[in-house]
DNA sequence: TATAGCACTATACTAAAGTATAGTAAATTG
DNA sequence: CAATTTACTATACTTTAGTATAGTGCTATA
């Protein structure tokens, strides 16, 4: 079993640091990850609904970042075996949290704009 | 003027709520900038002493991600005329709030590890 | 006078991320 | 039975990000 560190403790410990903003970084960078994960925030979607809400995606873009954010974790592949098969992707109840990430960056993004109005 | 929103209009604004959060991340993602922006976090530093704290860093990539952060207003560059020119980094006061946008990359980081742990 | 430190810049390159376009296989609709 | 929908995959390409290496102009020190 691997030690486990108490948020505090992190915090002091720079490796853990970085390797715990890291994960996050990586589910949120990239050019679509953002809009996907917003699309499917208020309840799951469907492949092409989530192409839909965001007009300019390439299904291989789409497939490919749905792919990494399943394997990452944050969303949920959902196949009902009818005929024809319905594939329905949503958050996982860790995906909902990143809400809580999202709501603090939108705070820092309103502040810093604020900041850099008022020096120019 | 442009209209001041607060942050619930904001939030339930999908076009404002991207655009913070994208000035957001464009302060943290790419290889170096989180490590610059963890060099500086404790007092300014000079160009030298940055390349010290991530020594794969390349002056190229440090000079330009310097130069893009003192753009977003993340970073002060302070310019001492003796002889040889000194120049020192530090954090804007603006830059210095990021931290709390990192505490709860932190927080989602180490509770979504454990959630995918638990998983498997 | 030679070597090293400081704060970079320039040029050329490779690797990663993203785009464009077409195609697949099954089923459904007119 | 031809066209459309769903959920993708394949191939080739361009753009952006990052690397490698060398060099600049200044000063300080041995």
């Amino acid at each position: 079993m691997e030690k486990q560190y108490s948020l505090n403790e992190i915090k002091s410990c720079p490796v853990e640091y970085i390797l715990n903003i890291n994960d996050t970084l990586n589910v949120l960078s990239g050019k679509w990850r953002l809009p996907i994960i917003g699309s499917v925030l208020y309840g799951k979607k469907r492949f092409t609904d989530i192409q839909r809400n965001i007009p300019k995606i390439s299904p291989r873009m789409l497939s490919k970042e749905l792919k990494e954010l399943e394997l990452n974790g944050v969303l949920v592949r959902k196949i009902h075996h009818t005929i024809p098969v319905l594939v329905e992707y949503e958050l996982s109840e860790s995906g909902k949290l990143i809400t809580e990430v999202l709501d603090k960056m939108i705070e820092w993004g309103i502040q810093h704009r604020k900041a850099v109005l008022q020096k120019s």
